[in-house]
DNA sequence: AACAATCGCTACGGTACCGTCTCGATTTGA
DNA sequence: TCAAATCGAGACGGTACCGTAGCGATTGTT
């Protein structure tokens, strides 16, 4: 075999978090077993606990292997900028496999704090994201110095994951649209009507 | 004995509930077990299996009793009725157990069909409250005709939905009157103000 | 007081899972 | 090429759970 582009213990690593990944999407963490994980992997079980000490670590580390990070765009409209800045966040985080195990996720993050430390991390990321366009446009003048940003926030994310989570429906780009400009004319924001 | 307000078989059954609805709350679904139940309610197991076919049925039994109806208010004032209804709304359904069973019912939900229809029909039942409000504004003509109730709807529960199951926070009253008074106002309805 | 229904207690078979271990086979790197 | 590291397969003990069954004790009814 001639210059492999992985070595075998990052391929067997590899494996084992995309059958947990795609595992715990499916079924669930509860119902998550590392049999299972061993059978569908390909990889044997006391391979598996060669390289994570317990279920508790791999699907931490699954999940870590999912979260990517949504970029923060410029354009100079703030309507723009929140469009972008949510229909970014919203692909990366109720788009494929992680948007499947998002319900899980959080059940399981109430009775295991390393989990829970995870997502209040990502939560917390994506709010700073919005946070910092909406600074941004303070900064700038188009919106009011005394706005409550932190409600702000709430009130733009909270529709979208109401959305997918409690009504399992698509978020749409129409969606996402409907709420920055409802939201922004609630706070007094003057917009360019087509 | 003189005169019991409740038949064995009754008091049975509600401690066997009671302690299902703690359990659960507890631990979530996944972890709850018939034996837990048992031991916690006083009951013996084989007396649970007397009263309900299965697990699934115990569960799904036990959250119908936690289940209550909200009312509606028509004060004239679609704000204040927007504020009780999302008011008596988070009560119902995210304070006392309820709450604490809540993101636990909704990951069992997408693997058990008959807790999902239970479920949709609790999110349906309130989305109806709300929409009786906002159609009754329409009719009264305090809101445009051509506004878009469905959308009104996610505005006014998402942020409410989204502090309480994502952020882990209260759903405070102040929060509620902010939602509601952004959104109003994002719809162009004149708001007295103080 | 007597009888039928219901209960508590306990044990059971069956299954599933965790995490460990052994051992023979395969791969890797020097 | 050859030794060391890593792997697959599978068995293991231990635990937890489901749902059932047997049986003596309690209850409520008549």
């Amino acid at each position: 075999m001639i210059a492999p582009l992985l070595s075998r213990a990052e391929r067997v690593r590899e494996q084992v978090l995309d059958a947990t990944v795609a595992l715990v999407a499916e079924v669930g963490v509860e119902r998550t077993s590392i049999d299972e994980v061993a059978s569908r992997s390909g990889v044997a079980k006391s391979t598996i606990y060669r390289h994570f000490p317990s279920k508790q670590v791999l699907v931490i580390e699954a999940v870590h292997t999912c979260m990517s990070i949504p970029t923060v765009t410029d354009s100079g409209s703030l309507r723009d900028d929140l469009i972008s800045c949510f229909s970014g966040m919203t692909r990366a985080t109720y788009e494929g496999k992680l948007g499947s195990m998002q319900l899980s996720l959080m059940d399981a993050a109430q009775r295991d704090p390393e989990l829970g430390r995870l997502l209040r991390a990502q939560t917390d990321q994506k709010r700073r994201f919005a946070t910092a366009v909406l600074e941004r446009a303070v900064a700038a003048g188009d919106l009011p110095a005394d706005v409550d940003i932190e409600l702000l926030v709430t009130l733009l994310s909270g529709p979208l994951v109401y959305t997918k989570l409690v009504r399992l429906q698509p978020v749409t780009n129409e969606l996402i649209v409907a709420v920055v400009d409802t939201v922004l004319a609630g706070i007094g924001v003057r917009q360019s009507v087509d």
